[in-house]
DNA sequence: GAGTGGTCTAGACCACGGT
DNA sequence: CCGTGGTCTAGACCACTCC
């Protein structure tokens, strides 16, 4: 464990315990020198840390203000978390199944390019599938593999983990994602595919996800349910 | 302007610009410390910025990969964008009209405490406001401000801009806030209040909004339409 | 083994807040 | 004014990738 990462998680730790309570503000940047014996640069990165999650601010001048306390709501999910919809399952201990209903490659035409990104006349595969949690059709995932880098795969493998098979089976190093998430009309898909009761709308969460080497390899749009997901995302002073 | 952001900015445009399409990488940080005449730290900051912002990609051992460019969608929104719907005004340059539909005081009860997070008791000012855009009904939006800082609210700030008026007129520093996204039913006042056709659900941005001393003052709900807004999230592995 | 990014140190100077 | 966080430097050692 890194000496920033376990500053950062004891700082945490802390603040949730409410000893800062009388202040709502960290010690010093000094202080936390002295007290965990490193460099300052090294306790202002696990600050930082702090910042991004959105649990303190710091002021200049003043020093590092702890915020008030959020309600926190269990059923959240974050649109960071990098799998998805299996965040869904190891978080909260409901296992669902996986049905694909549509299984084939494509070319990337024109159209398609728009789309997903992927260059015109690149070879996918094309898949889609229906995630089924207590016997709701919750989620319908479209996927664009790049076949080139995502070779072999079969619809057994579709039942299960695309992911797992990418990173253990063909050594793909997966790097960042790009996520956009929206809301819209559902379509005649969305309408046969999902449980949507009396609603006439998903969220669609599209996903463009990177090998290592920096190479698309992955465009995902996930079709949800309403009144049953929400994202978390947290905005700090420019 | 910092050094750091110098840098970050020269090799954003760098990397737009197309002149590093031999490599896909950026130059070696020992290269950039030469190149801009500045400390290892330094370069490495500028290039954390360029991961942050999901352009590229660094690997130990081999270098900063840049990833594959992506369609870019003019449409979208950025989720961490400080002053939400106003961000639509100043990028599209479409101006919009705003309505205020309700106007008056509460005081937090249990149920309300559930919602927002205000301690049980806390005065708030309690807004509805509907923006439209082209003479359509877009958004709903649902406020409530903490009186003991946000004091001497009127409908006519309301009509215009509240956030201008609590930073600039009352001088409260706003730091940071935390963002929740769903998509739900329509509720009675969303049918009545927006431009929904036959739509019945809409998306929901909850916001909780920080002072600089840490206070929440504020928590929103915009309620949109589906098929205007897309929201835009990056993620890096772990 | 050479070259790369990741972590960490020790110290400097500046800009801002509160008194 | 003093104390705070913000920026920047110069250098060290480690872990990883690739040849």
């Amino acid at each position: 464990m890194n000496k920033f990462s376990v500053i950062y998680e004891t700082l945490k730790k802390k603040i949730d315990q409410g000893d800062y309570l009388q202040t709502m503000m960290l010690p010093t940047e000094a202080v936390l020198v002295e007290e965990y014996d490193c460099s300052r640069n090294t306790v202002r990165r696990a600050i930082s840390q702090l910042i991004d999650e959105g649990l303190v601010y710091s002021v200049k001048g003043r020093g590092v203000v702890i915020l008030e306390k959020q309600n926190t709501d269990e059923l959240l999910l974050n649109l960071s978390n990098f799998n998805g919809i299996q965040a869904l399952n190891s978080n909260q201990k409901i296992d669902y199944q996986t049905k694909v209903i549509k299984f084939t490659k494509l070319t990337i035409t024109d159209e398609l390019h728009q789309l997903t990104s992927f260059p015109i006349g690149t070879e996918v595969s094309y898949i889609e599938r229906v995630r089924i949690v207590n016997e709701k059709r919750m989620v319908l995932d479209i996927n664009y593999f790049r076949t080139e880098i995502v070779s072999g795969l079969t619809e057994e493998i579709a039942k299960k983990s695309i992911y797992h098979y990418i990173e253990k089976d063909l050594g793909v190093k997966i790097s960042t994602s790009r996520r956009h998430l929206k809301v819209e009309g559902a379509t005649e898909l969305d309408t046969l595919s999902l449980d949507l009761q009396e609603y006439n709308c998903v969220g669609i969460i599209s996903n463009w996800a990177y090998t290592d080497m920096g190479k698309l390899f992955e465009y995902t749009e996930s079709h949800f349910i309403p009144d049953t997901f929400a994202f978390v995302e947290l905005s700090t002073k420019r």
